[in-house]
DNA sequence: AGCACGCCGACT
DNA sequence: GTCGGCGTGCTC
C-alpha cells in the first residue's frame, strides 16, 4: 500500500501493518537493504493478489505525528507524475522536504513539539509560528507588529482586485512594470485570510534573490498570520520546519520558488504567480515540471467537490508568456489589465543605437557614454545589461587560429581576467590561461568578445575623467555570479547601490530583476542581438520580456524623476535597428508583439497551437545516444496516439558534449495533447528496450522534457 | 536512486 | 592469487 522514496519503480508496493492506515500517511519501510520514506498510497485492505504470501513486509513506523498528505495534494503529485512522465515515488517523495527522509518518527514528534512550543510562547493569540526564524539564527519581529496600514489603491489596482474577486477563472494581471501588482498580490491575499479565518494563500517569485525583499513585504503587514518561506537556499531545518508549518494550516501564507508549488497546504485557497512569463518556473532536472502550469491544475483540483472558484489563480507580468496571453485572449483565463504606473511615472524612453554607425570597436556608443556621464554628474545612477559573465567568451590566436576550448565541451572556455583562468560555464573545469598559444607557441593571444568584467573595467576607463555629484570619480559596480559567490554578498552590494555609492551598475540578467533602484535613469542593454536570430523559437519573447523588464528598472520613483527633470531611457545597441521587435519595444506595446508572435506561431503550427515534447539522450558517443532515440521511435511507430505526431530525427543538442558526455535530442510535435500524453507514456517501454539494443551500447541515460521551454 | 551481484585488469 | 572497476538488475 506504499511507494517507498525511490524513483525509477512505477507501480506503488505493498506493504502490511496491524491496522488500517490512512492513505497520504508517512511510514518508514525497509526497501531491499534499506529503511526509507513512503507514504501510503491506495485504500488498506487492497491488492495482495500476485503477491506469494508472506513477501509483503511489515511498516516500520508510522508517522502519526502529523496528518496524512490530503487527497488534493496526492492528486496533484499523481497528476504530475503522470503529465511529466515520471514516476510517483520519485514525485511525490521528491516533493517533501528531504530531511524528512532521515527523520525517524519520534524525532519528528519531537520537533513538532518543539515548534508547537515557539509558537505558544509567542504573543497571547498568536499562531504565530515563527519558530521558523529563530531557527535561521534571526529570531523574527514580535508579532504583534502588524501596524503598517495599507497604502491606498490606485484605481486601477482597485478595479484589477475587484474584478478579480468577482470572477472564478485564473486571472492574468497584465501589469507595467512599476504598476504595483505586487500590492494587488497582498491586497488580494489580505482579503481572502480576513474573510476565510482558515485559509491558505501561495506566492511564487522565480528566483530565490527575489524571496527577501517579497517576505520583509509580506511580514510586515501579515506575520500575525505566519509568513514562511520555502525554496532550495534554506537549511534542511528550516525546509523541515517551514514545509510543516504550512502542512498543519499554521502558516498561513507561503512564499517560495517554483517548489512550493508541491508544498502540502490544506487550506489552499489562493495561487499568485508573480513574473508568471519567467523560463525558471519550468524545472530543468528530475521531473521537468512548470510550476506556473500546475499552479492552474492545483487550483482547479482543489476546487473540485467545492465551489469552483474556491481555489484561485492569480498570474502576474508585465509581458505574459504568450501561453497565458492567448488563454487571457480567447477567454479560458480572466484578463485584468494595469497599463499606468504608480505615482504616473513615465516608462522609459527607448533609444536604438545602430551600431552600423558607430566607430569601429566601440563598446559603448559615444552618445550612451556621454548620457551615463551626464547622469552621473546630476546624481543619477545607470543600469547596463550584457548576457555573459568573465572577461570575454573566448581567447584566440591569429596567428594559427586555435580557440580556447573546453577539453571536456564542445564549448569555449571563458577568459576570467580577474583570476587569469580559462573556465568552462558548462562543466566547470578551469585551467590557467596559457602564456603562449598551445599549439603554436605564438604569444599574441587574445581576448575575443565582452562579457561583464571587461565591460565594467572599459566603463572605469571610458569615464575616467568623468565626475559624479560629489565631485569624486565614477564608481562602477559588476553584479553576476562571480562577482556575488559569497553569502549575503549580493544582498550587501544591492544596499550600496540603493544607498547611491555607485553610478554604473553593469550586469548579467540577475540585474534585470525585481529590485527597485530609485535613482535609475537609465538602463542600457549591449548585446542583445542574439535574441533577434537565434535558431529557438522562443528567443524574441525572452529577449522583449529581458529588455522590458530591464527597462522597468529605470524611473520608478516619478517624484525623483520629477525633480531631476530627467529623461528616463531605455537605450539598445544593435546592429539590426528595423528589426520589427524595437518597434513594438518602443510603443511599450506588449499586446502588438504578443499578436505578431502568436500569428507567426499559428501559421508554423507552434506552441501554444501545438504541443511539444522534447527527449534527450546522453551516451558516450553521439552515435549511441542518437541511435537510442531512432530506434525507439522506429518501434514506437504503431502506438496508440502516433498517427497525431510528428518524430523529428534524433540530432545533436545545441552544446553536443558536456563534461565528456555526448547529448543528442529527438523533438515530439502534436496537435493533441491527449495524442502526446497517451504515445509518451506508451513509449517509455521502446526507449527501455532500446537501450540494450547494441547500437545504443554506452547510453547513459534519457529524460523526457514535455512541454520544453527551450530546444 | 541505492545496493547487490557478477565478470575482467593491476596490486600485495 | 585478491581488490576493485562499473555494467546489469532488483527492490513488496
Amino acid at each position: 500500500m506504499t511507494t517507498p522514496a525511490y524513483s525509477g519503480l512505477g507501480p506503488a508496493l505493498t506493504y502490511v501493518h496491524e491496522r488500517p492506515l490512512e492513505p497520504g500517511t508517512l511510514v518508514r519501510v525497509p526497501l531491499g537493504q534499506r529503511e526509507v520514506l513512503g507514504l501510503v498510497w491506495e485504500a488498506p485492505g487492497l491488492s495482495l493478489e500476485g503477491l506469494e504470501p508472506g513477501q509483503a513486509r511489515a511498516v516500520l513506523q508510522v508517522f502519526d505525528a502529523i496528518p496524512p498528505l490530503d487527497a488534493a495534494w496526492r492528486g496533484l503529485a499523481s497528476f504530475a507524475a503522470r503529465y511529466y512522465q515520471r514516476s510517483l515515488g520519485e514525485v511525490a517523495l521528491a516533493a517533501l522536504p528531504p530531511q524528512l527522509r532521515d527523520l525517524q518518527a519520534e524525532q519528528l514528534a519531537r520537533k513538532l513539539k518543539r515548534l508547537a512550543k515557539a509558537a505558544g510562547s509567542s504573543t497571547k493569540g498568536g499562531h504565530q509560528p515563527d519558530a521558523a526564524n529563530s531557527n535561521a539564527g534571526a529570531p523574527a519581529a514580535e508579532s504583534a507588529a502588524d501596524n503598517s496600514a495599507p497604502p491606498e489603491l490606485s484605481p486601477e489596482q482597485a478595479v484589477a482586485l475587484q474584478r478579480f474577486q468577482a470572477d472564478d477563472r485564473p486571472a492574468l494581471l497584465f501589469g507595467t512594470t512599476g504598476s504595483g501588482k505586487t500590492e494587488v498580490y497582498l491586497r488580494a491575499v489580505q482579503e481572502l485570510l480576513e474573510q476565510d479565518p482558515q485559509a491558505q494563500a501561495l506566492v511564487m517569485v522565480p528566483e530565490i534573490n527575489l524571496t527577501p525583499q517579497l517576505e520583509a513585504r509580506f511580514r510586515e503587514r501579515f506575520a500575525r498570520w505566519g509568513v514562511v518561506a520555502l525554496h532550495s537556499g534554506l537549511t534542511p531545518a528550516q525546509r523541515l520546519d517551514h514545509w510543516l508549518l504550512a502542512h498543519q494550516g499554521r502558516a498561513r501564507i507561503l512564499l517560495g520558488t517554483r517548489m512550493a508549488i508541491f508544498a502540502s497546504l490544506p487550506q489552499l485557497r489562493l495561487i499568485v504567480v508573480d513574473e508568471e512569463h519567467d523560463p525558471s518556473y519550468k524545472s530543468q532536472e528530475g521531473a521537468r515540471y512548470s510550476a506556473r502550469d500546475l499552479a492552474i491544475y492545483r487550483a482547479k483540483r482543489e476546487s473540485e467537490g467545492r465551489s469552483p472558484g474556491h481555489c484561485r489563480v492569480l498570474l502576474g507580468s508585465a509581458t505574459p508568456s504568450l501561453e497565458s496571453w492567448r488563454a487571457a485572449e480567447i477567454g479560458r483565463y480572466l484578463k485584468l489589465e494595469m497599463p499606468q504606473r504608480i505615482g504616473g511615472g513615465a516608462l522609459p524612453r527607448l533609444r536604438l543605437v545602430n551600431m552600423n554607425h558607430q566607430p569601429k570597436q566601440c563598446v559603448l556608443a559615444p552618445a550612451l557614454l556621454e548620457s551615463i556621464a551626464e547622469r552621473a554628474a546630476r546624481g543619477e545612477q545607470s543600469m547596463i545589461l550584457l548576457n555573459r559573465r568573465g572577461y570575454a567568451p573566448v581567447l584566440a590566436c591569429h596567428a594559427c587560429g586555435w580557440k580556447s576550448d573546453c577539453p571536456h565541451c564542445s564549448a569555449h572556455a571563458v577568459f576570467h581576467k580577474i583570476d587569469r583562468t580559462l573556465r568552462c560555464h558548462h562543466c566547470g573545469h578551469s585551467a590557467r590561461v596559457p602564456y603562449a598559444c598551445p599549439d603554436c607557441g605564438n604569444l599574441d593571444i587574445a581576448p575575443v568578445g565582452r562579457g561583464t568584467e571587461q565591460l565594467e573595467e572599459q566603463i572605469a576607463g571610458l569615464l575616467a575623467d568623468a565626475r559624479r555629484a560629489d565631485g569624486g570619480p565614477i564608481r562602477v559596480l559588476r553584479l553576476d555570479a562571480d562577482s556575488t559567490r559569497a553569502k549575503g554578498s549580493l544582498e550587501q552590494q544591492l544596499a550600496g547601490m540603493h544607498e547611491g555609492e555607485f553610478d554604473v551598475l553593469v550586469g548579467t540578467q540577475m540585474i534585470a530583476k525585481g529590485h527597485d533602484f530609485r535613482r535609475i535613469t537609465l538602463v542600457a542593454s549591449v548585446n542583445a542581438d542574439g535574441g533577434l536570430f537565434a535558431s529557438d523559437y522562443r528567443a524574441p519573447e525572452r529577449l522583449f520580456a529581458l529588455l522590458l523588464q530591464a527597462a522597468g528598472r529605470a524611473g520608478r520613483d516619478a517624484s525623483f524623476v520629477a525633480s531631476q527633470g530627467t529623461a528616463v531611457e531605455l537605450w539598445v545597441q544593435t546592429w539590426y535597428p528595423e528589426h520589427p521587435l524595437f518597434a513594438a519595444l518602443a510603443q511599450h506595446d506588449y499586446p502588438a508583439f504578443a499578436a505578431q508572435q502568436l500569428q507567426e506561431r499559428e501559421e508554423a503550427l507552434m506552441p501554444p497551437y501545438s504541443f511539444q515534447a522534447l527527449v534527450r539522450a546522453e551516451a558516450r558517443t553521439q552515435e549511441a545516444a542518437q541511435a537510442l532515440l531512432n530506434l525507439a521511435a522506429q518501434a514506437g511507430e504503431a502506438l496508440p496516439g502516433r498517427e497525431h505526431l510528428t518524430l523529428y530525427p534524433a540530432v545533436p543538442m545545441a552544446i553536443q558534449r558536456v563534461a565528456n558526455i555526448e547529448r543528442a535530442q529527438m523533438l515530439i510535435e502534436s496537435d493533441s495533447r491527449p495524442a502526446l500524453q497517451a504515445f509518451l507514456a506508451a513509449w517509455q517501454e521502446q526507449l527501455q528496450l532500446a537501450r540494450s539494443r547494441p547500437e545504443a551500447k554506452g547510453v547513459l541515460r534519457w529524460a523526457i522534457d514535455v512541454d520544453p521551454q527551450a530546444i
